[in-house]
DNA sequence: GATTTCTAATTGTCTGGCATTTGATTGGCA
DNA sequence: TGCCAATCAAATGCCAGACAATTAGAAATC
């Protein structure tokens, strides 16, 4: 774990990116504790505070974990799916509206990615899958739900389907595209004559779902996307007419 | 934006959390300048090593960069996905090695999301991206090739597939998963056999998608990950047998 | 008017120190 | 002997102040 002396800048992103090094090639592994910080200054030849902003760009990763006391330190995490999604999400959100992608390319995506977990949910989902996608199906049938909460209901049904093929990669992998999805639907309302569409499709992928028919989750899913692409058309399109 | 004073410990986090929130909701456009590290440090009545503690997780997730001299500070990225693609592949390499995901079902995740990307790039696929493909298949037909530059073209090749969908968030979200399972696929050894096999499967692909054929190249896509499949078990097997 | 120099603002880094947390040690007491 | 409380030591979290390096703009000079 060397950093280079020559350049005096930057050395807070060289340690860390020393040091992460050595957590991807294995040189440390899972729960071994770093050196403490006066030890690591000491190493690199720099500063306490120096060390602590290169240990906080690690911390800002989940890449370490920091414990105070006798016993405390810097620990190398073990990085797990829970921790790096909410991570991940935040990332495909910041994407999605700084990149001005439009609504049809990150929709596009979305269902590409979902009809990919298709087969594997038709397989795969248990009932616990099925129960949770027909309660949001039930929730999102209520009169009072406001748009907001809507989505927030479509996005818990999508995860459900997503999390049915039973394989952790695709779920972490998803999620992003799935949740950083949320904003561009918050900007779509939703007539109670979409709303019923979109319950309709959502019961056939479950039905299509509970009897293990994959082309059928495949069509309903693409008819949803269908839906979904016109219905946002639509409503910029009238937004548009009269802006303001 | 506030931080709560009540708890004293997590100073830098709790900023960080403040600035990067403002930054989700809008509150804090691209381009535009925080306040320096001295006013930052009275705002939220800490010191300005604290405050520099917080910038530097928001840079190690490039949400900010920032700049030295008389007009310096820290400024919102524009986060790119160019930007945000190598630390997508790093996360992604750590929690397959970290949480002892199988070779399966990474390769099953890996090949559903590719499978995914097939009609949309079938579509789309420019010349560029089929000479790309077809220069990659030829560099992996030469005999002094090591199992790493092969796996290191196997992964160009598929990563050209997937720019074919012309669709930058799949392209974002797919290379996660291509990468991340290089180190697995570097664990292959592959003989001149599999490696024809495996070239073959890889022209197939291409003349799909040539022909702008989705089920086709959905179909050599899944016979591909057959191969890789059987190609695994049976050196894992192999492995097994004869420890060390 | 062009070039050079100066200046002010800002980040990058260092030194030194104190507060807080927490496990380990040690001493006392039953 | 065994248990419990006080103490200690190590480590992180935080702070104050200072200096160095960089950079854009202003001022001075040719």
């Amino acid at each position: 774990m060397k950093i280079d002396p020559e350049n005096p800048a930057d050395l807070s992103a060289q340690i860390a990116a020393a040091i992460r090094d050595a957590i991807v090639d294995g040189t440390l592994i899972v729960d071994e504790r770093l050196p403490s910080e006066a030890e690591l200054a000491e190493q690199f030849a720099v500063s306490r505070p120096t060390v602590r902003e290169a240990l906080k760009r690690l911390a800002a990763q989940s890449l370490i974990r920091t414990q105070r006391g006798a016993t405390g330190g810097a620990f190398v995490n073990r990085l797990s799916f829970e921790a790096a999604q909410p991570q991940q999400i935040t990332t495909s959100t910041l994407l999605l509206s700084m990149n001005a992608v439009s609504f049809e390319t990150a929709c596009e995506a979305r269902y590409a990615l979902e009809r990919a977990c298709a087969p594997l949910s038709a397989e795969r989902r248990t009932a616990d899958h099925l129960a949770t996608m027909r309660a949001e199906i039930h929730r999102q049938g209520h009169p009072g739900l406001t748009d907001e909460a809507f989505c927030a209901s479509d996005v818990a049904f999508h995860r459900a389907l997503v999390d049915g093929a039973g394989n952790p990669v695709l779920s972490y992998q998803l999620a992003g595209a799935v949740e950083a999805m949320q904003p561009l639907m918050n900007m779509i309302t939703f007539t109670a004559r979409s709303r019923g569409k979109i319950i309709e499709l959502h019961t056939s992928i479950t039905d299509a779902l509970e009897r293990q028919n994959a082309a059928a989750t495949q069509s309903a899913l693409t008819a949803l996307e269908t839906e979904t692409q016109s219905l946002a058309q639509s409503v910029f399109a009238e937004r548009a007419k009269k802006p303001g």
